[in-house]
DNA sequence: GATTAAAGTGAACGCCGTAAACATAGAGGT
DNA sequence: ACCTCTATGTTTACGGCGTTCACTTTAATC
């Protein structure tokens, strides 16, 4: 039972399945990977999945969870890249909907579970790194938990949306909505703009 | 070749179907109903479906059609009893928030289509609306547009993410999240709050 | 009334997820 | 060394799915 490389055909089934999944994942767009289909892949009977997983759902979420895990190293290297600091906040945003652009297919699926994916085990450094972050920058428990959720859902609505082509999959567009400081004008400067 | 609702058996059975579709995705939360269940639904066999849509893809697109205009209606109908403005505005948001909520599984269709849905046809109320709520309370053209985008986006990442399970389908939160004005903390305002 | 095109049917295909019963190999005790 | 047991794999089978094909029926048209 090693959970070393080492062949699979006695060895670990389970993260060869996992890696096939993630690397279908990645080409032939748009389409998740059937159980089946990646039991071909790794050279083995479907029914054989089931020694590993108690149904597709259960390797869908595993699949979903090293998603989460791969954008969340990610965002802190990015975010560590960036020097920290509010800098570093916009940063991790930035990563956020460019990893949904680049993984589009293990995006969906990371954000197309029923449930939150799991709740056990590491809890979810994305998330952990975006509340930090943001009582960082906020200071007040209250305050910062709230910058925490819009921020997140600000992000996650643009990567959606982009996803699904209901608003261009441009980088200057991006650039354009992660900047956040004209919301505000209806509720902190004055509703007359800068141009004549 | 009457559009009325007469009786399908020789009749409409494109507009039985979409109402099937539309009431199966109410109730049983969640799952989207097959084509097959959707055929047995109204009565008829499953090919008959194919005289109607080219393939379920199709079918899918047409009750996500539906699902945009029944959105747009309520929004539509929420600003004008806010009576326009700002106030109206954040209307509409709060209305797509609700819409998704109460209508889970048809938002989540609504929006999981690889493409805009359609392009064609009327062109999505919901988005006129968004568009010209914001160029409202705007006026700069360019800034308008970020502003209507920016607002779908933190909506609809609001939404998804309660559908998802991963933040707290909370009325309060809702309405927390809902209002923007600290979002700007860090760029309009004085980083420090209010509390002593 | 005969013709014709639209609308519905039934059987069949290959895929899917899953269950049940069976096979095998390597670990552990004696 | 042997036997046993458990983890891991296989085969076969079931029902549901989307879709295709050849067919019938129905209502509208000349």
């Amino acid at each position: 039972m090693s959970t070393s490389p080492e062949a699979y055909h006695h060895g670990n089934l389970r993260d060869a399945l996992l890696a096939a999944g993630l690397a279908a994942l990645e080409g032939a767009e748009g389409k998740a990977p059937s159980l089946r289909e990646l039991a071909r892949v790794v050279g083995v009977s479907a029914t054989a999945v089931y020694r590993h997983f108690p149904d597709k759902q259960a390797l869908d979420a595993a699949l979903a969870r090293a998603g989460l895990d791969l954008l969340g190293k990610e965002q802190a290297a990015a975010a560590e890249r960036a020097g920290g600091g509010s800098q570093g906040f916009t940063e991790t945003g930035r990563t956020y909907v460019r990893f949904a652009l680049a993984h589009p297919a293990l995006f969906r699926l990371m954000f197309t579970q029923g449930h939150p994916v799991d709740g056990s085990a590491t809890p979810d450094e994305a998330y952990a790194l975006l509340t930090a972050n943001s009582r960082a920058l906020v200071g007040d428990p209250d305050g910062a938990e709230t910058l925490a959720l819009q921020s997140w859902a600000m992000v996650h609505g643009i990567a959606m949306l982009m996803l699904d082509g209901r608003i261009p999959a441009d980088d200057a567009l991006i650039e354009r909505l992660l900047d956040t400081g004209n919301l505000s004008a209806q509720s902190c400067g004055s509703s007359s703009e800068e141009s004549p």
